[in-house]
RNA sequence: GGGGAGAUAGCCAAGUGGCCAACGGCAACAGACUGUAAAUCUGUCCUCUUCGGAGUUCGAAGGUUCGAAUCCUUCUCUCCCCA
């Protein structure tokens, strides 16, 4: 199975411009994608880019994982309805370097993969170089028409945001040249920055270029992929904890657990579907979501974060209960909620008895307010350490604590807080 | 340049002097049911609260009035028609 039919069976693919299977299956091909540094980390909406160049990888091409510190200056206009804000060049070196640092863990750069970051080759292109060695080959017109940014030229676009399509065509004729990199990969929002590319390649050099796009992921219900109640889903341990992160694979709906498993995994075809027909058989095993977690959390977080992961999901959704967290060792408590958020309360308070408002409101950020969490303690919402609590007048002693020195807090049935007192 | 319509909570949208913290819908959060799912039903949904209330809202600033989202003045912005 060469490259493209993989795609193509894991609906990864979109579209691509005639030619660029034939290419791909005659010859070796160096190909590449571009990453926003618009933050620090990376979030599960580019892991379909990093696994795209994972699979370009494993079928012998070479890929290219460009990070943009040049058009990171600029903003990609592309499909959004209002003018970006523009980053300060600090933020903007960090966010490059917490890139560069993730696409390291993913893509092996030793095997002929390159790492590479278009500030290098922009940095010194002065505006008035690139007006007449770029700018000249593209009409006013042709960057108009794109879908991309038709919207805004109704609601008004700068002139430094409609030149990025320029930049972005630029850095794919530049590695085409330098690099002899002849596709451009990308999500389907991409297309038009990437054709303005292969025309830019075509009109300066009379070169010849490709594309190829993959689908944006969609839910099932419509709503955005890669968001909770808590925001992004990111791939940074600290910034979306490895439990939280197995989570969100974990509580996705039966018909989107389908296809993400065929997008982020590497299972191959024969297993994948093996494991969607028995989850059709029973669903209520959840054995899909919890493989599709399984995979990925490995592959983002590697193997004893994975574990510890369903270690705490076991702990916390399975039938646990006060005698069984009281049952277990101050170390087996500590590493089942590494990944819980916690926080910590001095124990004088406690020994005084606090209030269950202040505790959770105050002195702890479990609940917004006092009025916030009176109205879910009255709506049942709450259980400290797996109890259910009721009272929200109630005072809570030294009795409520697990090892002398933990309280553990659920908020609705899925949200958990560890609070350490010392 | 002339004429007309409009701006209300995260979004859509009702409200034209007191009964308005503002109908309804969506989204969100919680409860029940379930499989940590979907669908359904129930509750919450400006902020704080000792749950009695208190404070700040209806594009902005002034004004009329005992009382203004609602009336008047000026300003800002959006849409439509004509030129």
């Amino acid at each position: 199975m060469n490259f493209v039919e993989e795609l193509r069976w894991r609906g990864l693919l979109h579209d691509m411009i005639p030619g660029t299977e034939e290419l791909l299956s005659k010859e070796k091909v160096a190909a590449y994608i571009g990453f926003d540094p618009t933050a620090e980390s990376l979030h599960i909406g580019s892991m379909v880019q990093i696994i795209l160049l994972m699979h370009l990888q494993r079928h012998g091409h070479t890929p290219i994982a460009l990070v943009g510190g040049a058009t990171g200056m600029i903003g990609d206009p592309s499909f959004k309805s209002e003018e970006r804000k523009m980053l300060s060049e600090e933020s903007l070196q960090k966010n490059v370097a917490g890139i560069e640092g993730q696409l390291r863990k993913f893509i092996d750069f030793d095997k002929g993969a390159e790492l590479v970051n278009n500030y290098d080759w922009f940095k010194d292109f002065s505006m008035l170089g690139f007006l007449r060695e770029v700018g000249k080959h593209i009409s006013v017109n042709y960057m108009m028409a794109k879908d991309s940014v038709k919207k805004r030229l109704e609601t008004g676009i700068s002139f430094t945001e409609f030149s990025y399509q320029l930049i972005q065509g630029y850095d794919f004729y530049w590695l085409w040249k330098n690099k002899n990199a002849k596709l451009q990969l990308g999500g389907s929002d991409q297309w038009g920055n990437i054709v303005t590319g292969t025309e830019l390649i075509r009109r300066i050099a009379g070169g010849e270029a490709f594309a190829l796009t993959v689908p944006l992921v969609t839910k099932a219900d419509g709503s955005k992929f890669g968001k909770t109640e808590q925001g992004n889903v990111w791939l940074d341990a600290k910034l979306t904890i490895p439990y939280q992160f197995y989570q969100f694979w974990l509580n996705t709906s039966d018909e989107d657990a389908e296809k993400y498993i065929k997008i982020f995994t590497f299972l191959d075809q024969a297993t994948i579907e093996a494991l969607i027909e028995e989850h059709r058989v029973n669903p209520a095993a959840r054995n899909l979501q919890k493989r599709l977690g399984q995979e990925i959390t490995v592959l983002v977080h590697g193997e004893e974060e994975y574990q510890a992961a369903i270690a705490a999901t076991a702990i916390l959704f399975g039938s646990g209960t006060r005698e069984q967290l009281e049952a277990m060792s101050e170390n087996t408590l500590l590493q089942v909620f590494e990944s819980v958020p916690r926080f910590s309360v001095d124990l004088n308070l406690l020994k005084a008895g606090v209030n269950i408002l202040d505790l959770l409101a105050v002195n702890t950020q479990v609940f917004e307010s006092k009025g916030d969490a009176r109205k879910m303690i009255q709506q049942n919402a709450l259980s400290i350490n797996k109890e259910k609590y009721a009272d929200a007048a109630g005072m809570l002693t030294e009795s409520a604590l697990i090892a002398q020195k933990y309280m553990l807090i659920q908020k609705g049935k899925k949200n958990y807080y560890l609070i350490n007192f010392s």
